[in-house]
DNA sequence: ACTAGGTACCTTGCTTTGCAAGGTACCTGT
DNA sequence: ACAGGTACCTTGCAAAGCAAGGTACCTAGT
């Protein structure tokens, strides 16, 4: 018996210190992809990260169960790991889209209340 | 001669990683505080944070010339630290609301994208 | 065949930082 | 004088982003 453990609240904390995984998810929704595709992507939506972060972060997302990949060779060079979301990876992905929402309803509540002041 | 030296560049990724310094310069700005106030108003809009965060990072904030504080006696109690935001605080402030301003753009970019797709 | 260069994946060590837990000191009311 | 509330702070731990460095594969040119 194999128990899926993501602590969702753990990952609410995440998002406040890392906010990549979000990112990366969302990316990942869209279809496989690796790693040179992410971080493509998310270079073209002006989120920095760079290898040594995505690396871990991808095995990590596997670890919990939220990223699964496959092995796929390319036209010119070695072959690539693709990564997909799981359904778990899915369901992650839709809380986090909640806590994304409140967040940033959460800052912008404080910022119009800065502006009117100044 | 004393030196200044707040690294914009490094608060960018603070920012991405712990997301607290920029919501609390946010409540600085309204006027002095001291750290009940600010617990308190994080809490209002449901930003959690704790006291074993909380003085430490106003240490910090205070190591980098962002805020400066006042003692005041209170009406009922030990004294307290009131906090304000000094010009340094500020323009860091500005900057800040921009950053926030292309991250939270950049994820709901990502958001609609995926949206879309499903 | 060999080697140079590009691509892809991964690891190690460091630093920062949020947090839980615990601690000190002050002030007020009984 | 002491109990309870308020306010400030520190210590030790764990998580995670990053810089730097490393391995392996594949292709093309000699």
């Amino acid at each position: 018996m194999q128990q899926v453990t993501f602590n969702v609240e753990n990952a609410r904390v995440q998002m406040r210190k890392g906010l990549l995984e979000f990112p990366i998810l969302l990316i990942l929704a869209e279809g496989e992809m690796y790693a040179s595709d992410i971080l493509r992507k998310l270079k073209a939506a002006d989120l920095i990260i760079v290898e040594g972060t995505l690396y871990p972060l991808l095995s990590r997302l596997r670890k919990n169960g939220l990223v699964e990949y496959e092995w796929k060779e390319s036209k010119s060079g070695p072959p690539r790991k693709y990564y997909t979301l799981t359904k778990v990876g899915e369901r992650v992905l839709d809380e986090l889209l909640e806590t994304w929402t409140i967040l940033s309803s959460s800052i912008n509540t404080l910022k119009k209340a800065y502006e009117k002041s100044s």
